[in-house]
RNA sequence: GGAGGGGUGGCAGAGAGGUCUAACGCACCGCACUUGAAAUGCGGCGUGGGGAAACCCACCGUGAGUUCGAAUCUCACCCCCUCCGCCA
């Protein structure tokens, strides 16, 4: 949610935003409504006076008097009922049109449509040679007893799948692993967040109205969350926090659920894409300043960073165009660890900031130091998600007889230096 | 699943058709006293909108209704809490 004053003030720039994103909206219909609200709403203030008023006088008059106060006033109530009756219509079509302005990218956002017109800003690691035919992580998981996707889908259906053996340690000691490395670090607060979650959180974080058909549903209108952000930017919803507090940075786990609505044809082999899955998530809320913002952003993306350095993942980090970025984000990147079998990066973690337009929606202000109430900025990114990450190791540290080596910063974890059975 | 009790400013908590322009307290801010602090005293202090300002309007969980007038009465819904039952 934008103000509708910044709205006002700075037309160009939101139709020139919105343009960027590749999203329709009518500023013009929205501003030209505005004008409506504003005038009838002085309109009605000024009824509201003279009944406040007439109100003062009726309480204190003779009877008479009263009757003839009340007489006016009847009429006058009924204008006002009128008026108010025409607000309400204004203001449902200024409702809808309000939650449909997308915040504004920033200048570094690249133009482009879609995700292939994302720009590459980094790119780490080695990519691997192998010296024999590698397979993809479909086969390695299976050949190796690590997963089985037969009895997933006779069980959990469509995209159901288990881990199992070194496929279920695996992520167990990534567990421990990304635990570990955030534990460490004094400023991020360890929490595990729910994913059964009322709707006003997934409004707040701006996943609903509009991605309504990614979501699960429960019998009692409760949401499955696809992500931790949204029960953890729901935490401090219609708060008032303090300035010394901030910035607070979470470190969320939580299991995730997506229902992949319109991703039918891609990745329906293996694990990449998933319904069901679990992910530890960093959420930042800091003050309301656009060099705070960015601070945290790039410091949330090199927190995802040094972990895939210290699993020795190739990687790169692709800004997103303006046509790739979410409704509410001012700037995304995302970082795609390299996948051998595709020969190409795919997404792992999305880093993005929003500025104040989540903690608009979720009512979240802080009191800055002169006493003013301000809306704090927001920013998430992934820690890690799994299993996703266990597609990009197993190809990755592959060997010829089939097996996969242990990345070394998880031998430790694994008790072990290779994962499943020579054939 | 059953029964009951509640939602009022940052917190706590009165208010039960017309000086509610929402009490008292805590917290917070300013000043005085003090070497400094604590304590004490005096004053200020909700949020949003409109306006150059004076000032005006709205907001007591949400939405409808009754009324000249609603925090207060009526209805519906949402949320929270307590007890019983079931349960990892």
């Amino acid at each position: 949610m934008l103000d509708i004053k910044f709205i006002r003030e700075n037309k160009d720039i939101v139709i020139a935003g919105a343009k960027k994103k590749h999203i329709n909206v009518d500023i013009d219909a929205l501003l030209a409504l505005d004008d409506k609200r504003r005038t009838l709403q002085a309109s009605i203030d000024e009824a509201r006076a003279k009944q406040n008023a007439a109100s003062i006088a009726i309480a204190a008059a003779e009877n008479s008097e009263k009757r003839i106060i009340i007489g006016r006033m009847q009429t006058l109530k009924e204008t006002l009922k009128s008026d108010e009756e025409s607000m309400q219509e204004i203001m449902k079509q200024w409702r809808a049109l309000m939650v449909t302005v997308p915040n504004v990218p920033d200048m570094s956002v690249p133009d482009g449509e879609s995700e292939v017109d994302n720009k590459e800003v980094k790119k780490w690691g080695e990519l691997p040679k192998f010296d024999f035919e590698p397979k993809d992580h479909v086969e390695l998981l299976l050949a190796n007893d690590m997963a089985d996707y037969e009895r997933g889908s006779k069980v959990a259906g469509f995209r159901g799948y288990f881990l199992k053996n070194d496929g279920a340690r695996l992520v167990w000691a990534l567990n421990r692993f990304v635990e570990e490395r955030f534990m460490n670090r004094s400023d991020f607060i360890p929490m595990i967040a729910p994913s059964l979650v009322r709707k006003e959180p997934f409004m707040g974080t701006g996943y609903l109205p509009q991605s309504e058909e990614d979501l699960y549903k429960t019998q009692d209108s409760d949401y499955l969350t696809g992500t931790a952000e949204v029960p953890t930017m729901g935490y401090y919803m219609d708060e008032i926090l303090e300035e010394k507090d901030l910035p607070i940075k979470f470190f969320a786990f939580s299991p995730c659920f997506r229902r992949e609505a319109g991703s039918y044809g891609k990745d329906t082999k293996g694990i990449f894409r998933i319904h069901e899955f679990v992910k530890y998530e960093q959420v930042v809320l800091c003050e309301a300043s656009h060099e705070e913002s960015v601070k945290h952003h790039e410091e949330l993306t090199a927190n995802a960073e040094a972990l895939l350095q210290e699993l020795k993942l190739p990687y790169h980090v692709v800004i997103n165009c303006g046509g790739d970025l979410g409704l509410g984000q001012v700037k995304k990147y995302d970082i795609e660890v390299w996948l051998p079998s595709e020969k190409q990066y795919r997404e792992t973690h999305s880093s993005s900031y929003f500025h104040d337009f989540q903690s608009r929606r979720l009512n979240i202000r802080y009191r800055d130091e002169n006493g003013v109430l301000r809306y704090v900025h927001s920013l998430n990114n992934t820690a890690l998600a799994m299993p996703r990450i266990l597609t990009q190791i197993v190809e990755n540290y592959q060997r010829a007889d089939g097996t996969v080596s242990v990345p070394e910063a998880l031998q430790g974890y694994m008790g072990k230096d290779v994962m499943g059975k020579v054939q």
